[in-house]
DNA sequence: CCGATCACTTAGCATCCATCTG
DNA sequence: CAGATGGATGCTAAGTGATCGG
């Protein structure tokens, strides 16, 4: 906690430019204004059992089985920080300098050979003996090491017992799976299911829909052996993609004006001139970069007339298009019910018909059958490509893949696909290429399908084979710590990162996208290094943008070793070098291979993300507690996994006033409790003054209403602290993307916690397999 | 061997929509 | 019953990593 609030306070300052932005314009989110975020004495009125885990920022996490490794993370919630502030340090002149070091980091990469001998050297004299084995003992801190304890025996047991049993039921099963099969009970796997069935078919009876879907039996792919590798499927259909509709030009009345005066466009710049007026309350339109792109690629899009005339964005008035689109979107949101349940069917008619595929017989659902409409590209963060023009696909832009003797689909009338394939070594049903980064696109299966779902589970496969090696993993990457060879001391230190952070790969990037980073990608100034800093020593200071523009900013001790690489590392730099520069993602991959097949770097953060979540559901659920406590402790479990892989959000728009509206009603809680005490108490005294049936009746009820509204209480302070430390963060991308299924149903099905109070329909469809699989004994 | 290309996973934000509340 | 609210869903950008091909 001490950390992360640390971690605000220096980045609110940091960025306190930031923040006058953001309150200046509308739209704009405002993450990491407030401090007071997850305060920890908000809790103190909750259960103490509760009070375990409130400092859930603190994550100990421990990885594996390991006694000996002590990886102990603690992720402040990064301050997020996308466009702004942080970014001003990266700005424009920056984008020069970046090329120039992605320059420099080739050359670097020609020169490598050489250098490493001398490098080696160097390192063999300086500091390749015990130097500092006793410091290094000391170099973390016994404050933030938490020991993973021994298991205890009764989880030992269980495990043991569980890898017998799938170890005989693999024997008996005799199949030719690479990896685990199911453990099928199907005692109560049946009646879990027709719980849920029984459930929503309650619900569809009473809106009539998804009638063919109910109809049709659920594909148990999983009780099937495992398919092949290469070969996706053996029979493909569909229907091909849905085009968005064509552009329906502008009423009459409704003009561009330039220089003050309506201008009548053609149809094709008119378009185009739409989606600029659509965006103009949208802060990014304020941008040059942005604006640039766009008038760049409309004026090629224009006639030579249009261009004769049209020469600067400033004199282009789009107000009175903008005025007409909110009008109509004002207009669809205030349609009759009738209206809208024409338009209703109308999308599902389209869902019927363009939405599933048939895969092997099977009627799967697609992914997104819907074709990209035109628009203007936003990138995330500071995109150099962000306001260019996204084109309308042609179906001669459009490539099918189904297969040969399948219905092939058809073009739209007077138009030809651009190709017709029959691959089965794909999963993609249609694909084509984008205008703005020149990147293939796909249609493909929904996360339901089986194609999806036995990728997920094989991921998840891998991931717990990690488990397995991890220890030995881990003394390795130790041991490169004080190698001769610079490359072995860098991929040691960037395998720690990844695994005890959770970073990512970070793959070389071009310059045509935003300036994102990550393990192996990062720059020497995307750290700084503290040999003590607030009682604590060798400490990294990351800060640097991720995926998606998202910030990470984390201070972490590290091991005096890594410490002195890291130095190492950075000598003679520039700030804008690759603090890793002998290695590349490709060669971590490799190595990590050898170390143990399937493995590469992203294996760790599936492996760490859900190696803590079963650790924390271990840690914080007891059998005694209500509903509401338990799902409290599985959100906090999810929470530090989504802090862990720094998975953030911007904070709710509405999230100071719903909270305020929540402590309001707590507050009135309160006084009612006050109240029904008093009442009590009359009560009470009425009774013993003269006893009566009645009297002591009365002193009953009270005592019930008294239980009652405390109960209610402690309901609304769980909802209370559930969403103050979950504003920030974001838990769904862990839920759905590194938390094996698994490890949850087995959670639910020990603590009699139904699914559908952690996942709701989507996720269920996605993780039926697990579902449908899993005892409460399953340990990932 | 290595950069380019391709396929597939992971990601956050916008919008939709069901449910709650006043 | 309208309007607010927040979760679900849709959308598509942005990663990773395998494979291709020179």
């Amino acid at each position: 906690m001490k950390l992360m609030k640390e971690s605000h306070d220096k980045s609110s300052k940091k960025h306190s430019s930031r923040e006058q932005k953001c309150t200046s314009s509308s739209k704009v989110k405002q993450n990491g204004a407030h401090s007071s975020k997850m305060k920890p004495s908000d809790v103190t009125s909750i259960d103490e059992s509760l009070q375990v885990s409130a400092d859930i920022s603190k994550v100990k996490h421990i990885s594996g089985d390991t006694d000996e490794m002590d990886v102990n993370v603690t992720v402040g919630p990064v301050e997020r920080d996308q466009n702004d502030g942080h970014k001003k340090s990266h700005s424009s002149e920056k984008i020069n300098k970046h090329k120039s070091r992605s320059k420099s980091s080739k050359e670097r990469h020609n020169e490598k050979v050489q250098k490493d001998r001398t490098a080696d050297m160097d390192i063999k004299t300086e500091d390749h003996d015990g130097c500092d084995s006793a410091a290094d003992r000391q170099a973390s801190p016994p404050v933030k090491i938490k020991k993973k304890k021994v298991k205890d025996e009764k989880t030992d047991e269980k495990h043991d017992t569980a890898d017998k049993n799938h170890r005989a039921r693999k024997k008996r099963k005799n199949e030719s799976s690479e990896w685990d099969q199911p453990e099928k009970k199907p005692k109560k796997m049946k009646t879990n299911e027709e719980e849920e069935e029984e459930e929503e078919e309650e619900k569809k009876k009473e809106k009539m829909k998804d009638k063919k879907d109910e109809g049709t039996e659920k594909w148990k792919w999983w009780e099937e052996g495992k398919s092949s590798d290469t070969q996706k499927w053996t029979s493909l259909e569909h229907k091909g993609p849905y085009f968005p509709p064509e552009y329906e030009p502008l009423p009459s009345n409704i003009s561009f004006k330039y220089e003050g005066k309506p201008l009548k466009l053609t149809a094709q710049t008119e378009e185009i001139a739409t989606f600029y007026a659509k965006m103009l309350e949208h802060e990014y339109t304020t941008k040059d970069v942005f604006q640039k792109n766009f008038f760049n690629d409309w004026r090629e899009e224009m006639t030579k007339e249009e261009r004769k005339v049209i020469k600067s964005l400033s004199k282009c008035d789009f107000t009175e298009m903008h005025k007409y689109f909110v009008e109509k979107s004002e207009e669809r949101k205030n349609k009759s019910k009738e209206e809208k349940q024409v338009l209703k069917e109308e999308a599902s008619r389209l869902l019927e018909e363009y939405g599933f595929c048939l895969l092997d017989g099977h009627r799967e659902k697609i992914g997104n059958f819907k074709l990209e409409p035109p628009g203007l590209f936003r990138g995330r963060g500071e995109h150099p490509k962000m306001g260019k023009l996204k084109k309308r696909l042609q179906p001669e832009d459009v490539i099918i893949n189904c297969s040969a003797d399948s219905k092939i689909p058809e073009a739209p009338k007077g138009h030809k696909w651009k190709r017709v394939q029959h691959e089965n070594t794909v999963t993609w049903l249609v694909s084509w290429v984008e205008n703005i980064h020149g990147r293939p696109k796909y249609i493909m299966l929904n996360p339901s399908s089986k194609l999806k779902g036995e990728k997920d589970w094989q991921k998840y496969e891998t991931a717990r084979k990690l488990k397995m090696s991890v220890n030995s993993i881990r003394k390795e990457y130790k041991r490169d710590w004080t190698s001769r060879e610079m490359k072995t001391r860098q991929r040691g230190v960037a395998l720690y990162f990844i695994d005890k952070l959770a970073l990512r790969a970070g793959n070389e990037k071009d310059d045509e996208s935003a300036d994102t980073v990550g393990c192996c990608s990062l720059r020497v100034e995307h750290i700084s290094l503290h040999k003590r800093i607030d009682g604590q020593e060798f400490v990294v200071e990351f800060d640097f943008l991720g995926k998606d523009s998202i910030r990470y900013y984390n201070k972490v001790p590290v091991e005096k070793q890594v410490f002195k690489n890291l130095r190492r590392f950075m000598e003679h730099k520039d700030p804008e070098d690759d603090l890793f520069d002998r290695i590349t993602t490709v060669y971590l991959n490799k190595t990590l291979n050898e170390s143990m097949p399937g493995l590469t770097a992203k294996v760790f953060r599936t492996f760490n993300a859900s190696t803590t979540l079963q650790d924390q559901l271990r840690k914080l659920t007891t059998d005694d507690m209500t509903l509401e406590e338990k799902m409290l402790s599985y959100n906090r479990a999810n929470r530090a996994v989504a802090i862990l892989c720094n998975h953030q959000r911007a904070a709710p728009k509405t999230f100071e006033k719903s909270m305020q509206l929540l402590q309001e009603k707590i507050k009135k809680k309160k006084e009612q409790i006050e109240e029904a005490r008093k009442e009590l108490k009359g009560a009470k005294r009425a009774h013993k003054e003269t006893p009566s049936d009645k009297s002591s009746k009365l002193v009953e009820k009270n005592e019930k209403k008294v239980q009652n509204l405390c109960e209610q209480l402690k309901k609304l302070q769980l909802q209370e602290t559930d969403r103050e430390e979950n504003k920030v963060i974001a838990l769904g991308t862990s839920k759905l993307n590194y938390l094996d299924p698994r490890i949850t149903v087995a959670w639910c099905k020990k603590y009699q916690v139904p699914i559908e109070k952690i996942y709701n329909k989507t996720q269920r469809d996605k993780f039926a397999w697990a579902i449908d699989m899993t005892d409460d004994d399953f340990q990932f």
